[in-house]
DNA sequence: TGAACATATGAGCAATCATTCAATTGTTCA
DNA sequence: TGAACAATTGAATGATTGCTCATATGTTCA
């Protein structure tokens, strides 16, 4: 006869067991998990999505950026560095200016994909 | 002539005035980016992706949830009701018990989309 | 070299948030 | 009805974080 009570669960009548076992193992590993929320929490403020946004439209400039979002030039600096960090933007220097751009186009994907659930 | 200085942009030479101004107008409107941000802030917390994440395999309880993710029977409802305020899962009752499944199989996706970029 | 400009960065602060703890609500069943 | 259990809720708290301000770095050009 198996326990009826276990340490990490509540009264194992009410758990499902079955259910809980199958789905054990599915999560994804710890590493993956890590990366997976940090990707979603950075796309989670609306700064950064904005920033994300109009580089989806085309590549810019800190300069561009900050003007076209009435920031200042510290405060989108700051975020294109966690941006950056998170290879969701890439950057490439031509004299003084710094030049931002999507790592990829998965990125503009991942919007859209939100943007499909908030409109549906 | 125009202006070569601007209230919400620097110096009007360096900041790509055409580029500015395509982009400028196709940033979703406010409250749809407000919503966009949002959905990706829920997204963006390590509790709530294993929530949706387990719950994406099969409907499950609170009490499997917590047993399922090591957490206490508190901190799961605090953020299924954080889910469910953002209508990515649902719930229904049956007797003493609550279950909770994913609103819509979009959740997936976006999860999926998330793991691609993370995985790539 | 030094002035001007674009960008980056570090410290500090105010605001947000995830969890805990204690108490409450809702349901079943004896 | 009342004991037992599942779930919810509100307040408190410690941690995280976005922005500002001041300063530093990197680049151009005269």
């Amino acid at each position: 006869m198996e326990d009826r009570y276990n340490a990490d669960s509540c009264d194992l009548i009410n758990v499902h067991a079955d259910v809980v076992q199958k789905v054990r193992g599915e999560l994804p590993n710890e590493d993956t998990l890590y990366d997976l929320t940090e990707l979603f929490r950075i796309f989670g403020d609306s700064t950064r999505i904005r920033i994300l946004y109009v580089l989806s439209a085309s590549e810019m400039c800190v300069c561009d950026i900050a003007a076209l979002l009435g920031m200042t030039q510290s405060a989108i600096s700051h975020q294109l560095k966690a941006l950056k960090n998170t290879r969701l933007v890439k950057s490439r220097r031509e004299g003084k200016t710094v030049f931002y751009a999507l790592a990829d186009s998965h990125v503009r994907t991942i919007i859209d994909q939100g943007l499909e659930h908030v409109c549906e």
